[in-house]
Order: C-alpha cells, then sequence, then structure tokens
DNA sequence: ATCTCCTACAACCATCAGGTTGTAAGTTAG
DNA sequence: CTAACTTACAACCTGATGGTTGTAGGAGAT
C-alpha cells in the first residue's frame, strides 16, 4: 500500500518513457500525425535499431500504438495516456492542495491560539 | 536543435525523478507536510542511504527542497515543479488538440474533399 | 525472380540506477 | 566530555539503459 501497487509499475514506465528528450519529441511527432518507423529514424541523429528501441519503450508505457500497413510500421500517439500521466500528477498535487485548505480554514476560523501545523513534537 | 535545448535536461530529471513509487510516495509525504530524512527513511524498507540518494534525486529535479533545521535535513515538497511538469505533458498534448480542432474545422465547414492528412471517415 | 526498403532482433559495450555496507562528521542530549 | 542521532558520502555490486553493428525475414516495386 504504501509503496508498490501494480499500478505503480505503469506509472513507473510512463514516466520513465517522458524522461527522454527524444522520446517526448516523437511523441509530439506522431500525435501531430502518424509515422512510419522509419520516418521516425530519419529525424534524430542515432540509428534506425535506436529509435526502433525508443518506440518499443514507449509502446510498452502505451504512450504510442503500432499498427501494420503494408510493409511499414504506422505509429500513432495515444493521448489517453497522456492524459493518464496528468491524472498521477494530480493524485500528487491533491494533498498539497487539501493542505492548503487546511491552512485556509484556520485562518480563517481561528478556534484557539495554536499555530503548529506540523509534526508536534 | 530538433532535441536537447537546456530545458530538456530538466525535463528529463524531472520524469525521471518521478519514474519510481518510493520516489512519487515521498513527494505526496512532503507536500503533505515537512519530513527529516530520518523520518522518510523509517518509512520505507531499505537503508538510509537509499533514501537519502531518492531525496537527491528529487531535489536535482527541484521536486523537493531542503532546509536545515538543527541537527536535522527537513524536506518539503514543491508543487511548482509538479505544476511544471503539467506543463509540459500539456505542450505534448497540445499538438494533438490543435488537430482535432483542424479536424472539426475541416467537418464543420468542408470547402473541397481534401484528404491528405490521413484520417478519413 | 530479383532488388530494395522496412522491420525485427541479437550481441555487444559503456554508462547509469538503485541498492548495499562502512565510515566520517556535525548537533543535540545527558 | 561522552553518547546518541542525523546527515553525508565513498566504494562496491547487479541489473537496466541507450547506443552501436550485424543479420535475417517480409512486403512492394521492376
Amino acid at each position: 500500500m504504501v509503496v508498490g501497487d501494480v499500478d505503480a509499475e505503469h506509472a513507473d514506465r510512463v514516466f520513465h518513457a517522458l524522461a527522454d528528450a527524444t522520446r517526448r519529441d516523437i511523441v509530439a511527432v506522431v500525435l501531430r500525425g502518424e509515422q512510419s518507423v522509419s520516418d521516425l529514424a530519419r529525424r534524430y541523429p542515432m540509428s534506425f535499431a535506436a529509435v526502433h528501441k525508443h518506440v518499443g519503450v514507449l509502446e510498452r508505457a502505451g504512450l504510442v500504438t503500432k499498427q501494420r500497413r503494408g510493409r511499414e510500421q504506422r505509429v500513432r500517439g495515444n493521448a489517453d495516456t497522456l492524459r493518464e500521466a496528468h491524472r498521477l500528477l494530480d493524485q500528487l498535487e491533491v494533498v498539497w492542495r487539501q493542505r492548503l485548505d487546511r491552512i485556509d480554514a484556520i485562518l480563517a476560523d481561528p478556534p484557539e491560539a495554536e499555530p503548529n501545523e506540523g509534526a508536534s513534537s
């Protein structure tokens, strides 16, 4: 519960996939429009195999899907997984907002003098 | 160039820092309230040194700040960097929305048949 | 059929990540 | 002063990452 859902592994994959500039660029490109892996490979100063691996990482994270189209494989972006990443960030941030709300409440309605919000020793 | 501004390295650090369940949990905890590194270390089934490293990764990504308080070091979350991550996700997604808008525009006001962007219903 | 292009995958290499243990140093408590 | 606690960091190990080259097979084009 503290750490290690099944879902957590998926989150790991999504954020790890996004932690590389080339992969982020690939996501942006294939969201704009489908591309074959070769098309993508031509865009970056590295081998086809390297780009192929990047696409594999993105695919396993669900950020991208592949579909055979004749002899080439069209890669397209999956905005749903991006929105999932947004949701994960929100889950972290929500505790922060709750904390701000709590502080606001204390400031707005001070019951007794207790200006002590952290862990009191 | 196509890939690799200075900003991109920061994005790399932020997403990489988030690509670990323990670190995401630490962020959530310290957003809720300051904790010393030792406090954090007690929460997880690993050594103090390991948690100390995780905090270092989060700190270099700007997701967390440290502040000396006597003999201990209080760790607190930085919601601004989380919002920055949101912004980065948005930057990827915006091209997708633009594409949807473009398709909407075409569907709403069809000048001539111009099937050049792939999506033909 | 042959040639060319696209994809897939394996082997290899250097570096990084995430964990361990051990050690040293600063700070507070007794 | 001494003891306990907290932090910091170095050395080390194992596995994953990110890149390379090479090879092989499937699909279209001529």
